[in-house]
This record gives structure tokens, C-alpha cells and sequence, in this order.
DNA sequence: CGGGCTTTTGATATCCTTCAACTGTTGTGG
DNA sequence: CCACAACAGTTGAAGGATATCAAAAGCCCG
């Protein structure tokens, strides 16, 4: 039922101190400068349960009553548009975390895209937590501080680039996001489909295929099984995510 | 030698508790939470200096060594492309704080639009502050929250909307930040060129000048004097920013 | 085997960029 | 005081990158 690749799903075994009791997550790196007190105070009010693929975590809009942590799977943020069609605002891997708002409601829809496991904290037990142990508000802050930085870095590549820059630009996202996890570079895992990528990047899903193709013809990237990449070259992905044209 | 609406670019006086004592900013709402020891405290840390227009106040790299804030004046926000090309992130206004980086260096350049008065206090001593008043941490947070939001909502404009949709979209933004801080409606600051403002939206700075164009032949703005804008009908614009035709 | 979904590929359309010329304003030095 | 350079803005014409529309192929699953 599930792909052949679930287990590149799965988050890491955690490295440093230890792993959330009830969910085994690494809880977005936040666990790492906990003491195990503080971890025994996550997993007492956390709960872990599964979700097929494409079923919806939160949708915007939603008073954002509970944090969610990705043991294993993909899930996808968008925003709706009134038209119905949407911008992906990012994608989350294993040991991310999510729906921590600052309103009190969220301001996007989560999805999954591969089936997973799932750790839900209520926000006032993570608040309260935040309360206690004053060095996690500071992670939290570092936390946002980056991804508004990788948003930031997004916003570049979807206001400024041609759609294959922003394609490889993609593609290069990914593997890092995986070689962070610690799956093998000769298969990342890929569950978004061609629209999702379109969605995220600002382009048609066929916009997104073609270059694909082009990738695949010129051998900068392979698809060894269905949603599983390779990349091949990834100097040469890196100097079209920078806009250059190719050398050879 | 300031242009003629210099008084609408400086912040108005604090509402709740006090000032910054040394810049008397609001210091981007975080004051409005402090007592005066606090206030005490960023006063006694921070110094005030002026600035011309198109002056750089950091850029991408520099160690993040120091925060700013905007006593009076509008700063740009920009990340710059290898082939010279940029990307404006944001746009921000008095009251608002600058350069608060996760990582040890900026990651955009910032340049003042308009001449104006700032506030520069040392990184360290804010960090100081920030550990001996933890709700302020907590603030830190819920602002950074409230950037990244922002952040996602200016990348669905750039992602998705046809040209018109985000310039109307950046004129209702540039309405709302005034209004936030008491400017006139009928004469709103707008110290950005159409370069500025194309650069923010992903267009060139002809397709910005095209529809401003298209907006003043439709009586939708009107621009009563040098880098001074007029909404005349904000439902209008609206309606254009969420994608659908115009009805008249 | 059939239905639905994803992907691919092709042909055409269009929005926006690019290139270019011209105007208006401002500041400066003769 | 004016000529002139520099810069911001406007407008037009042409071209191109990507969207849109369409059809077919591949794939999964019932």
C-alpha cells in the first residue's frame, strides 16, 4: 500500500539527546538542547497517529489549536486562491514541524502527500512548555527566522527566474532537504506530483514537465522508480538554478 | 531638501506606555509590552542617526552585528542576482525593526527610499535584553510570525496574479501600512520608483508604469504629487488584486 | 478490462518582457 | 540664469517565454 521508498519517510534516529517519548520525532530540531525532563513534559502531552496520502492535516482559517510534527511522510503548505487554484508556500519533511501561528488561526492549508506518521501537541501545552523553558521560545525564534529566509529565497526564485532555473532550483531544494535526513542520494523521494510543483514554483504543471523532459534528455537527472529522483549533475542543476546558460 | 511629505514618513507618537527614550520609536510594537525599565534599558543601549535617501543601512553578508529602527523614513529590502538584477523582499516603514538575522550575517540588503531618521542598537545588548525579559522574546516570535506570513501572501501575488492583480495588490498594502500609522489616506507616501516596485513584484518596471497608467485612465488612483499616491476606489482595486474582471 | 489520474507532447495564444524613443523633472556648473 | 546631464517615467512596437487548450499514452486500482 505503501510506495517502496516509506522508509526515506521516516525521520532519522534522533542524534543528540534523545527522542520524543511518544512520537520518536526529533520535533524539528527543537529536541536537540533539551535536557530529558523537558522531553518527558512533549511526550506526556503529545499523541502520534497516521494519515493516508493527500488527507488534510489543517486548513487555513482553522483556529490553530494544535502543532503537529512529521515522524514520517511529506506534507505540502498551500493558500487557496479564489479561483481555486493554489500557491504552495513550501513543502515539510520528517522531523519538521508545523501550525505553530501566530493569530490564532492558520494561515494555509496542510496536506499530505505520502502516508506518514504524525505527533499533535495541543498549542497550549506547547505554549505553556515554551513557558518553562525559556532556551526553546529562543529555538522556536531561530526556527522562523530561517524558514522567513527560505521564504525569502523562494520569493527570488519565483519572481526572477525562468521556469527551468526554477526547476533545478526545486530539484537542488530537495536533495538537501534529504541529504539533511540522511536518505540516499541515488533516490530521493519526490511524492508531489508535477501540479504541486507547479503550484510551488509559480508555473503550469506543464511548464514543469517539459523541463523535466529536458532534464531527463540532457542527463542532469533520472527517475529510477515513480516518485523517486536522481540527480546526476548537480553542478550543472546548480548553474541553471542561478540563471547561467549551459556550457555544453 | 526632504520632499514635501517628509512629516507622514516619521512614526507617530507612542500610544501605550512610552517611547524608546533615546529614538522615540515605538521600536516596531515591541515597546508597547515593556515597562520603562525595559524602556530604560533599550534607551541607555540604542543610539539615533540620520540617513539620506538610497543609502545602504547593511547588506546581504555583513555580520549581523546590529538592529535598526525606523524613527522616520521608508526602507527597501532586497536581495541581489548574480546578473545584477534584484528581488525586494519588503518594504518598511517607521515603527518597523530591520536586521534581526538567525544566522550570524544578513540576508538581504537594506537601503533607505526616503531620507530618515533610524535607531541602531548592538545586537548583543538586544539579545541581552531579550534574556532578561522573556515576553519579549515572545513578541520577537509572534513578529517573526507575522513577517513570514506576509512573506507567504507576497509569493502567492508573485506566483499566481497577473500583473495588474499585484500592482493593485501593492498599492492596498502600501494603503494599509499608512494607514496603520495615521498618514492621510488622500496622499499616501510612495517613495519607491516603478523599478522599486517592479522589482518587488516580479515586473518590469514598464509593465508597473503601464498600470499605473491603466489605473489613473480608469480613475482607480490618482497621483496628486511626486511619490504621493491617492486610492480613489478601493473596492475596485481590491476586486482587481483578487484576480476577477472589472465590472464597469 | 475499464475508469480515473498523472504525465507527456503538440499547437496556438497571450501576457509580459525587451528594446527603443521621447518627455518631464531636478540639480549643477558655466 | 540657462544649458545640459542624469534620472524617472511614459509610450510604442516586436518578440519570446510560458500559459492555455487539446489529445493521447501510461499507470494504478478496482
Amino acid at each position: 500500500m505503501d510506495p517502496p521508498n516509506t522508509a526515506h519517510l521516516r525521520v532519522p534516529a534522533p542524534r543528540v539527546l534523545g527522542a520524543c517519548l511518544a512520537c520518536g520525532s526529533r520535533v524539528g530540531g527543537l529536541c536537540q538542547a533539551l535536557d530529558t525532563s523537558v522531553l518527558d513534559d512533549v511526550s506526556a502531552a503529545s499523541q502520534r497517529f497516521h494519515l493516508e496520502a493527500r488527507r488534510s492535516l489543517f486548513r487555513a482559517g482553522d483556529p490553530a489549536g494544535q502543532i503537529f510534527f512529521i515522524v514520517a511522510g511529506v506534507v505540502k503548505l498551500y493558500r487557496l486562491l479564489a479561483d481555486g487554484r493554489q500557491q504552495v508556500v513550501g513543502f515539510r519533511f520528517p522531523g519538521d514541524m508545523l501550525g505553530y501561528a501566530a493569530a490564532g488561526s492558520h494561515g494555509f492549508d496542510a496536506e499530505t502527500l505520502a502516508p506518514g506518521h504524525f505527533c499533535r501537541i495541543e498549542r497550549r501545552h506547547l505554549d505553556a512548555l515554551l513557558r518553562r523553558h525559556p532556551h526553546m521560545e529562543r529555538r522556536m525564534l531561530d526556527l522562523c527566522l530561517r524558514e522567513l529566509s527560505a521564504t525569502q529565497d523562494h520569493l527570488v526564485s519565483v519572481g526572477r527566474r525562468p521556469a527551468e532555473a526554477r526547476v533545478a532550483e526545486f530539484l537542488l531544494g530537495l536533495h538537501a532537504a534529504w541529504m539533511k535526513r540522511g536518505a540516499p542520494p541515488e533516490a530521493l523521494p519526490m511524492p508531489m506530483t508535477r501540479a504541486d510543483i507547479g503550484d510551488f514554483l509559480g508555473l503550469t504543471l506543464e511548464t514543469v514537465s517539459r523541463s523535466f523532459a529536458g532534464f531527463k534528455r540532457r542527463r542532469l537527472i533520472t527517475e529510477p522508480a515513480p516518485q523517486t529522483v536522481r540527480l546526476l549533475d548537480m553542478a550543472a542543476l546548480a548553474r541553471l538554478a542561478e540563471g547561467e546558460a549551459e556550457a555544453a
